[in-house]
DNA sequence: GCTTAGGTTTTG
């Protein structure tokens, strides 16, 4: 397989050593030449044959896991489900008295290697536990990261075919499981949830028998008052300098029972991942409400810490963003801390002055033309078009209210508007695309390695993905383009979430083709793009190459767009405002991509969060159920214009450079 | 000495 030799580029050029420990175990011994060691030939059990009683060896995607924690017993314990594309799910449960002997699994999708895992029957299921002579092998799950192995054992054994076998699950895993998105920051915390955080122990201190706290620090700042412990400075352990510098960046995770053994081992600027911490909100009498911290005990949705090692990629990431913080910091120290102390008490402002404050300032603003004065929709009524006019007016009535009905897709071009497709038909574009098998001769070329395989399920369809290469290597996933035949919707979506760009495709005689524009050409995140039918001249998918081979290919859509020869579609929001001054009303249209309500269109249809901000905005711009008196007002800038068609002549207003206040939102 | 946990959130 090509990429499998991509990822060697990959190696070299990382310049990771790649290890070929060979065991020196005496019962091979008596069968090998006395000269040369050569390894035994392992077997690895498919997850979908596996016997009660047996010792097998097996490979296995991390489905979910429990770092290691301390058993009841006498050993660490560390559970791990793993999942084969046999679609087989197998649970172990794997202890020992060595925190190190248990695999070093960070995060779910991570591959691993057993050895010598006995297989048993417990309520009906087969379910794996350490038999003696347990070892194990851990790599990064995603495809073209560096193949290394961090093993629970010093020698262990690992060969081309092992190589492969990663390659091919990294592969599998891609498309057909779905992994998170990117890992939470404190930035982006939310009151009420659990979330795994990746960070630095800044400080740490026994509170009492049952909880300990940890005080750790990611770089970012947490946008909620933050709950911080009350313990004596005398019992806080850590950099006095630090904590005081960082005081404003670190949170305090209060941790309880099982995980306080643990967390007393931990060493101060250990790097750590806490898993599924829980965020409370909680509002102490006469204070404003703030956000707590908890991991509470037991171990329930693999709750727990683990300590990462420095070599780990997302530390050496994280690492040089707190020292990118520090450097901005220093800098800063003085005005920092002054502007903080000058906020620290009383600036709580009692929710009826915001709403009476929010009553007499507009709710929209003008971006530009301030020196324009106010004209009555009156007079614009009666004037003639074209003209610009800024105006002050309230929001008597919009549509659609349903507000989802309000996105489109608009071609710069030609000028047309249409609807959003729905996913049923895109799937089924892919479906009958899937007929096309993929060519061959197509495969492996020299901007673009390719892996095919065959669906589990009962069709045993083929899926190819050609993975295109930047400087003769693949980047990482999340900056790789890739182009995918045979897939189905689900698979599509989740290679979306790995990956950069997904181009589906099909083949045909002599190269790739796009498939039907009523489909997207190109996937990126959680946003599909398409192609204008009408003014779009597909060009061939070779074109792609001139970009993968520019010097950081960014793959921007309208790039991509561009050398497809696609017109670009753009998402835009469109309604219709019924606006009322006094002395007449008006219809007046929006036209909005992101400017208004600085919401990108493009975003809204997979983020709840915006959906809810939108409706949020129109109930603070036309507050439901309110009298005409009590509304608020509106400052917008319209233009008019002419329309003359077949029935006659008419004049249109439509609303531009205006935006939803900022205290609005 | 041969258990521990056996995925499916605490309630501090």
């Amino acid at each position: 397989m090509v990429d499998i030799i991509a990822t060697w580029r990959h190696l070299k050029k990382m310049d990771q050593p790649f290890m070929y420990i060979y065991p020196k175990q005496k019962k091979y011994a008596a069968s090998e030449t006395a000269s040369v060691s050569v390894a035994p030939k392992y077997v690895y059990t498919p997850l979908n044959h596996l016997k009660d009683g047996t010792i097998v060896n097996l490979y296995g995607i991390v489905k979910f896991f429990k770092p290691p924690y301390v058993s009841k017993g006498t050993d660490y314990c560390s559970v791990v489900t793993l999942v084969d594309p046999s679609n087989v799910k197998l649970t172990c449960t794997l202890f020992n008295g060595n925190l190190d002997s248990l695999p070093k699994i960070y995060k779910v999708g991570d591959i691993v290697r057993f050895h010598r895992i006995k297989i048993r029957e417990y309520n009906g299921q087969m379910q794996g536990i350490t038999s003696v002579g347990f070892s194990s092998l851990t790599f990064d799950g995603n495809v073209g990261a560096p193949v290394v192995p961090r093993a629970s054992s010093k020698a262990y054994t690992f060969m081309d075919e092992d190589l492969k076998i990663i390659e091919e699950l990294r592969v599998w895993a891609a498309s057909n499981l779905s992994i998170s998105g990117p890992a939470a920051k404190l930035s982006g915390v939310q009151p009420m949830l659990f979330f795994d955080l990746t960070c630095q122990l800044v400080g740490k201190a026994q509170v009492d028998g049952s909880s300990f706290l940890l005080k750790v620090w990611d770089g970012t700042k947490c946008p909620y008052p933050t709950w911080k412990v009350p313990v004596e400075a005398k019992d806080l352990e850590g950099d006095k300098v630090l904590l005081q510098q960082l005081r404003n960046l670190t949170v305090d995770i209060l941790v309880y029972d099982n995980h306080v053994q643990l967390a007393k081992s931990l060493k101060i600027g250990n790097f750590l991942r806490i898993y599924s911490i829980h965020t409370k909100q909680a509002s102490a009498a006469a204070d404003v409400s703030h956000i707590e911290f908890h991991l509470h005990g037991g171990t329930c949705y693999g709750r727990g810490i683990g300590v990462l090692p420095e070599s780990n990629p997302d530390v050496k990431e994280l690492k040089e963003f707190l020292e990118s913080v520090h450097l901005s910091d220093s800098q800063n120290t003085e005005s920092v801390s002054s502007v903080e102390s000058d906020s620290t008490s009383n600036d709580t402002i009692d929710l009826e002055s915001h709403l009476q404050i929010y009553q007499q300032l507009p709710v929209t603003v003008l971006t530009d033309h301030q020196h324009f004065s106010n004209t009555e929709l009156k007079t614009i009524l009666n004037s003639t078009a074209p003209q610009q006019y800024r105006i002050r007016a309230k929001l008597k009535n919009y549509k659609p209210q349903e507000l989802h009905q309000s996105l489109k897709l608009h071609c710069s071009n030609c000028n047309s508007l249409q609807e959003v497709p729905d996913g049923d038909s895109f799937d089924f574009i892919l479906q009958d695309s899937a007929v096309t098998p993929s060519n061959p001769e197509l495969h492996n070329t020299s901007w673009y390695d390719s892996v095919t395989w065959t669906t589990q399920d009962q069709n045993q369809r083929k899926i190819t993905i050609h993975f295109v290469r930047h400087d003769e290597m693949l980047q990482h996933p999340e900056d790789t383009l890739l182009m995918i035949e045979g897939g189905k919707l689900k698979e599509v979506r989740n290679l979306t979430k790995r990956f950069k760009c997904v181009i589906p495709v099909r083949s045909t005689e002599d190269d790739l083709e796009l498939l039907d524009l009523s489909a997207p050409f190109l996937l990126q995140g959680n946003i599909s793009y398409y192609g204008c039918k009408q003014c779009s001249s597909p060009k061939p998918i070779k074109n792609l190459s001139s970009i993968a081979a520019e010097q950081q290919p960014s793959w921007e859509p309208t790039e991509i767009a561009q050398v497809l020869g696609i017109k670009l579609l753009q998402y835009v929001f469109i309604m219709k405002f019924t606006l009322v001054d006094g002395t007449g009303a008006l219809n007046a249209y929006l036209f909005d991509y992101e400017k208004f309500f600085q919401i990108p269109a493009s975003e809204i249809l997979t983020n709840n969060f915006l959906q809810q901000k939108m409706q949020m905005t129109m109930n603070m711009l036309c507050p439901p159920g309110r009298k005409l008196d009590d509304l608020p007002w509106l400052d917008c800038f319209i233009k008019s214009y002419n329309v003359r068609d077949t029935t006659g002549h008419k004049v249109y207003y439509q609303i531009f450079d205006t935006t939803v206040a900022e205290d609005v939102i």
